[in-house]
DNA sequence: CCCATTTCAGAGGGACTGAAATCC
DNA sequence: CGGATTTCAGTCTCTCTGAAATGG
């Protein structure tokens, strides 16, 4: 990932697309939409990735070590990360091993459980986390021409499909989390 | 990629990341939906694959082969391909490599231009391009939990993303393209 | 000569499998 | 013992950079 590249096409290729599925195997509004979240990950992963790029992070490294600033001590197991960020075991192994390569993280046996291990954010960590944050939230994480309405919106509905895919159940959805009505 | 893994937690990870952000960094309703949009495209991602994972495609090569499906000849210069799948030139070349070992495309000399090459869909790729395409139309695209109004509303939404960041001018959007109204 | 197209070599990140070690 | 946690080795796909070859 570096530029989101600017593309430049005169046309909107996925609608053009779309089009022409229409013409081939019938109406598809699903098609339009999944190539849409392709892409719209694909254009926000490259802006962010080259944002933290400086700080010697990615966003997946960078999310590891923002869950380590909110906890209340500032280390959890591994196990902890992997669930919560939804990622494979290895890959919070892998994650951590960069994290400590680059002094933001420490690794700590678990006092209370001899199996496990603790991934305990340093000093160098916090600071990084503060100065990437800032830039973030500076860039508004790439989703500056959205309304705060329309963002929260977005989310509404892309739960929908967290929870179909059996990410949590939908009976433990907040009530003021609703968002999809006339707010 | 394999399984979109159930993940069955009893609450909302992203959710509970939003209520520990408000906490400590102030609201941002940014973070929730840029992260519900990398797990949207993980869970996604996975589905699509492992549903083509038994005729020997990815989700990638599968729209190449689609995009060559969709054309007059049924042949088109990598270079085309590269800019409607928006992907980078040594990824084309890599992606019809791979297409091309598969025995679903050939390359041929450009006609038109000796520095251009064609990648050309075979009979085998055609039938391969059919026989997925009716499990990915019966598996809805993974998004079988989405009315056909609100898929529509996604893809208004995305694609204020999408020119944003310079995909294509937002002059070009065709009026009845827009969704997002009281249809 | 400059530019476009494609390929190749190499690096990087992320996600996975399977096997092993360690400890509950 | 079974089960959980973590690591390691290895594979895979995709993406990018830089350099080269070819031809408009």
């Amino acid at each position: 990932m570096s530029q989101p590249k600017p593309l430049n096409l005169p046309f909107d290729p996925i609608d053009r697309a779309a089009e022409s599925w229409r013409a081939h195997f019938g109406p598809s509004a699903a098609m339009a939409a999944v190539t849409s979240i392709m892409r719209a990950h694909q254009i926000l992963l490259s802006q962010l990735d080259s944002l933290l790029k400086p700080y010697d992070l990615t966003f997946a490294r960078y999310e590891a070590l923002v869950l380590l600033t909110f906890s209340r001590t500032g280390a959890l197991p591994l196990s902890k990360i992997g669930e919560r960020l939804m990622v494979h075991p290895t890959s919070v192994t892998n994650t951590v091993d960069r994290l400590e390569k680059s002094g933001f993280v420490c690794r700590m046996p678990n006092p209370r459980d001899g199996r496990g291990v603790l991934a305990e954010i340093t000093d160098k960590g916090r600071d990084v986390v503060r100065r990437a944050t800032a830039d973030l939230m500076e860039a508004e994480f790439g989703l500056g021409m959205y309304a705060e309405d329309e963002l929260h919106r977005m989310f509404d509905q892309l739960r929908t499909l967290r929870v179909a895919a059996g990410d949590f159940p939908a009976s433990s959805i907040r009530q003021d989390e609703e968002h999809g009505g006339l707010l």
